[in-house]
DNA sequence: ATATGGATGCAA
DNA sequence: TGCATCCATATT
């Protein structure tokens, strides 16, 4: 499901109506109770319980205090997965992006380069949690084709470092 | 290289 | 209750 979210675009509906949106182009999959890299890899707890839920849930989480990361709820009810979205092409309401992001550079490719980064060009925080990607003002439109991409080890963790989960858009700018 | 700084989960 | 840890970023 990381491989198919290449090329997906992930839109979000603002309170004024506008589209804030962009094509994702690097992501990372966390899957199974066995994977000591995620979440739910210790089992369930009040936190990682949604990731064990049915697929098409946004799972928002704050990380060291600062910055909020997205993930895609991936597996069938019961088995925990999720695919965190580390890096978006922008598409639309560029200008929001860049005052939220306190950019001064109107350079793109460094909007949403990073799950910390998009998330705040896209003012999702906790309380977008476990929003449902089909029905809230969070959705995710499937790739219309087949994207070629590579595959690395995962970033910025520091077990199950030798799983090449991580997944993007071969020569993309708007990597992280 | 370093400051940032809140939620989480586990031990006590 | 206390504390180490954490899927990162901007700034020095």
């Amino acid at each position: 499901v990381a491989r198919d979210l290449l090329g997906a675009t992930l839109a979000v509906t603002e309170s004024d109506g506008s589209i804030t949106s962009g094509l994702i182009v690097e992501t990372e999959a966390y899957r199974g109770t066995d994977d000591p890299a995620s979440h739910a890899g210790r089992g369930r707890t009040p936190r990682s319980e949604i990731m064990f839920g049915p697929p098409g849930l946004a799972y928002i989480y704050l990380i060291y205090g600062v910055h909020h990361c997205l993930n895609v709820v991936t597996e069938p009810d019961g088995t925990p997965g999720a695919v965190l979205i580390r890096a978006l092409e922008p598409l639309t309401n560029l200008p929001v992006m860049t005052t939220r992001r306190n950019q001064k550079s109107k350079n793109p490719t460094k909007l949403c380069s990073g799950p910390g980064n998009l998330t705040k060009s896209l003012n999702l925080t906790l309380s977008s949690n476990a929003a449902s990607l089909t029905t809230s003002h969070i959705s995710i439109y499937a790739a219309s084709q087949q994207y070629d991409h590579v595959s690395t080890p995962r970033i910025g963790i520091t077990k199950a470092v030798n799983r090449n989960w991580r997944f993007a858009l071969p020569n993309n700018l708007f990597t992280s």
